[in-house]
Formats: C-alpha cells, sequence, structure tokens
DNA sequence: TCTGGGGTCCTAGGACCC
DNA sequence: TCTGGGGTCCTAGGACCC
C-alpha cells in the first residue's frame, strides 16, 4: 500500500482564534471581516448554519447580523499568524516530515506511521487542541487531493472524531459518491461547467475518466487529479519553503478614484509597502507591474483593466527607484474618464538581494542594436539559449542576465553567470556600442 | 455609500530564432 | 525574398486556492 499522509485543517480558523481569546464567543455566531471590513473572510459553525456565505458582503447582510445576533469582529492578522506558528510547531515536533501549505494547513508525511497513523494523529488533534485551544481536522489519504476529501468528510461528520481515514478504494469510493465535483480541490465552478459538458459530472466519474481524454481536453491539472483520485500521488509533499515568486501590495478604494494625482498616491503606498516587504525578506526585484480597476459590480460604467510592467535596469528593493518605475506604469495605463475602484503593484522576478544580479547593458535602436542582436547570437550559441536574454525597458531595449532562479533549467552556476556577463560587455564594445547601463563590477551588491 | 488581499500554475498566442 | 517546421521566450489572462 501507498505511504499515507495526513492534511490537518485548523477548523474556521479566524474565527477559532478570536474565540481562543474571548471564550463568551463560543457557541454563538461569530464572522471575522476583512482588511477594509468589506466582507466576510471566516464563520463560525453557528455563522455558517445561518446561511452566512464565504465572501458575503457586509453591507447587504448587516440587517441579518444584527438580527441574528452575529458577532462580528474585524481581522487581526498578527494574532492569526502568531497562532499558526504555534500550531504548526506542536505538528512539527509530533511528525518529521510536514508542508505547511497555508496559514491554517499543513500536509504531514505518515510514513514510518504503518499501523497507527489514525491512532497517531488523533494524539495530533488533541494536543493541538489542549496546547492552544484550536481544533482541526483530519483527513488522511494516500494522496494530498484525497486527504483533502478526508479532511472535508471528517469535517463534516461529527461521528468520525475529526479525523477520517481513506486508505482502501472502497472507503475512497464511498467517500468520494457523496460530493459534487466543486467539492474537490481544484475544481471551482468553470472548471465544473467544463467537466459536465463533457460528460463527467461527479467526483467518481472524474475518477474513472480517461487521463489522456481530460488531459486533452482540459488540462494537465485536471490529468493529475484524476491519478489523484486513484491514490496515485502526483503532487509531492514539500517540506521546504519555495522561495517567493511575487510580492503584491493592493487594496479596494472607498470610493471611485477619478484623478491622476489620487491613482498616483495610492500607487506610492503600495510600493512602499511592497518595498518594505521585500526588504524584510532581503529580497529585490527586476520588474514591477502596476495595475488598476473599475467596479466591476457596477456593469452600467465603463469598464476598465489596466496593467503595465516596468523593467528595472537593476533589481532593487529601493523605494525611490521603484516609485518611478510605477509611475511610469500609471502614465502607461492612466484612461481618463473610469472611475478606478481597486490598484495594485506586483513586484515580479524576486531574488535574495544577497545574490541579485547586477548588470543590464542598454542599447539604442537602429545599427548599435544590430550589432547587439549579434552579439545575443554569439552569446547564445557559447552558452545556450536563454541564458542572456532581450527585454524592453520603455523606448530603450535593454540586456539583461536572466535570474539565477528563472534560467535554474540550464543549471548555470553563479561564476559562469559572471563569465557570460563580462563576454556580453566584451562583445557589446566590440560591436561599437559602449554600455550605456550602470556598471556591472562597479555595482556592490549589498 | 458600502462587495478582501495575496498568492500559484497553466495555456494561448505572438514574436522571434534557426 | 520566400518557404516551412520546430523550437524558445514573453505576456496576458483564466482559473483556482486560502
Amino acid at each position: 500500500m501507498a505511504d499515507l499522509l495526513a492534511l490537518v485543517d485548523c477548523n474556521n480558523f479566524y474565527a477559532s482564534c478570536e474565540r481562543v481569546f474571548q471564550p463568551r464567543l463560543r457557541g454563538r455566531p461569530v464572522v471575522v471581516l476583512s482588511n477594509n471590513d468589506g466582507c466576510v473572510i471566516a464563520r463560525s459553525n453557528e455563522a455558517k448554519a445561518l446561511g452566512i456565505a464565504m465572501g458575503a458582503p457586509w453591507h447587504l447582510n448587516k440587517d441579518l447580523f444584527q438580527r441574528e445576533g452575529v458577532i462580528v469582529r474585524s481581522s487581526n492578522y498578527s494574532l492569526y499568524g502568531d497562532m499558526s506558528a504555534r500550531v504548526m510547531q506542536i505538528l512539527a515536533e509530533m511528525t518529521p516530515q510536514l508542508e505547511i501549505y497555508s496559514i491554517d494547513e499543513a500536509f504531514l508525511d505518515l510514513a514510518g506511521f504503518e499501523g497507527r497513523a489514525e491512532a497517531h494523529m488523533r494524539q495530533v488533534r488533541q494536543t493541538v487542541l489542549a496546547w492552544t485551544g484550536i481544533p482541526v481536522s483530519v483527513g488522511i489519504a494516500p494522496t494530498k487531493t484525497l486527504a483533502k476529501v478526508a479532511n472535508r468528510l471528517a469535517k463534516k461528520r461529527a461521528a468520525t472524531g475529526g479525523v477520517l481515514v481513506l486508505a482502501d478504494e472502497a472507503s475512497q469510493t464511498e467517500a468520494l459518491a457523496q460530493l459534487e465535483l466543486t467539492d474537490l480541490w481544484g475544481v471551482a465552478g468553470r472548471l465544473a461547467q467544463r467537466l459536465v459538458a463533457l460528460g463527467i459530472a461527479s467526483p467518481l466519474a472524474l475518477r474513472a475518466a480517461d487521463p489522456k481524454f481530460v488531459r486533452q481536453h482540459c488540462s494537465v491539472v485536471i490529468e493529475r487529479m484524476v491519478l489523484e483520485l486513484r491514490g496515485m500521488p502526483c503532487l509531492g509533499l514539500e517540506t521546504v519553503a519555495a522561495n517567493r515568486q511575487t510580492i503584491m501590495a493592493s487594496r479596494s478604494f472607498g470610493r471611485p478614484v477619478e484623478y491622476r494625482r489620487e491613482l498616483e498616491e495610492a500607487v506610492a503606498s503600495y510600493i512602499s509597502r511592497a518595498a518594505e516587504k521585500m526588504r524584510r525578506q532581503d529580497l529585490v526585484t527586476s520588474a514591477v507591474t502596476v495595475f488598476a480597476l473599475s467596479n466591476r459590480f457596477k456593469p452600467d460604467e465603463r469598464q476598465y483593466s489596466g496593467t503595465h510592467t516596468v523593467h528595472l535596469p537593476v533589481a532593487t528593493a529601493d523605494t525611490s527607484r521603484l516609485l518611478k518605475a510605477a509611475l511610469h506604469g500609471v502614465a502607461r495605463i492612466w484612461q481618463p474618464g473610469i472611475r478606478y475602484k481597486k490598484a495594485g503593484v506586483i513586484c515580479l522576478d524576486l531574488q535574495p538581494a544577497s545574490k541579485a544580479q547586477p548588470g543590464l547593458f542598454h542599447a539604442a535602436d537602429g545599427p548599435e542594436r544590430q550589432a547587439l542582436m549579434s552579439a545575443l547570437d554569439e552569446l547564445n550559441r557559447r552558452y545556450g539559449r536563454g541564458m542572456v536574454s532581450f527585454a524592453a525597458a520603455g523606448t530603450s531595449q535593454a540586456w539583461s542576465l536572466r535570474s539565477e532562479r528563472r534560467s535554474r533549467r540550464y543549471t548555470t552556476r553563479w561564476a559562469e553567470l559572471l563569465e557570460v556577463k563580462d563576454g556580453a560587455r566584451a562583445l557589446s564594445q566590440a560591436a561599437g556600442s559602449p554600455s550605456r547601463g550602470p556598471d556591472p563590477s562597479q555595482h556592490k551588491t549589498p
């Protein structure tokens, strides 16, 4: 039999956290609201029983909340982050391998617990509850997708005592028979519609589907899902946290924004938040996306979604440099006459500041560019395509060495990249086009 | 008047290369 | 200059998750 893994999921996490510190909330309907108190992002079981939906806008439900005596809390992310760390700490102490999947979920490797997986996880569940006050549910199965299924049913069926094992095909079949397509992890409305159109109307039908067929008509994601439902693991346990790829800062506006100045001010504050986050994590970015959207809830207003990415000559987490780039982005996407509802910035292509790669070789259009293009060909021949790439930056063209992370499939080491960089500079100079970008050798990485 | 914020992965399609 | 196939890279956008 395949190794088992467990999914531990905190019940109604944010609502449970509030209860830990306010015992009077126990047994009563509790909801937690999003940042601007805009909509519901967590509900206690009692609140769910009242029919309050996830994401329900507060302003449309105020009356209901009042009538039913629902206790409404603003979110307190530092509290939730702290509680999460305590829960994860306990899980890590009780099982050797785990993947922290989100603030309130973790996958645990149960290899080595043969024959006592369920008993062990009941023990874990009791310990977490006793030491933190947070109730959790546990699903145990051979694959992540089935563990999600088990977890969902463990939450729903009181008789399970919060732990459900789906180790064999018979129990898996029985479980899947009770679910809708959209109960599966990774299937939401659109995908479910597509599957139904293909004649696949239930989780059991999906399990029985031909993997190649669903890949052809949907995607490789669904193909994997079919195999996972059959108990064949396609999604491994990622015990080492992957490096973050993007950092975003965005907000909805309390009232529509109609002046460019206002949008610029908002973007400036997002940039400073994002830059702060990056510096805290010792990261730098080499491209910033700016976006701004109209109000999608007002179909009679003109709809607009503007987005523009600005490539930076040097990877940085410096607020003023990022701001300059972002304001350039605002200039590109600004449309007068739009009532903007939301905007934000996304810092892409994150790299550790200590390993940040310096160096872009700016080139003008025209003959110089031709010369650099042939230099690029030469580099591609020498080092393989993709090592040296070409990026548009405003009206000029920029040469950039791709980050080690982006080009990991070329398995190139840092020393070799330096060699490529020097080669590129030598070539561009030989081609009669002095590099006008910052001199990479002068650039001090922090 | 009031409807979250922060992520990931995948695909399609165009540009460009050999 | 044209032809075509095979390939990479980039971006936008869709879909999903918590």
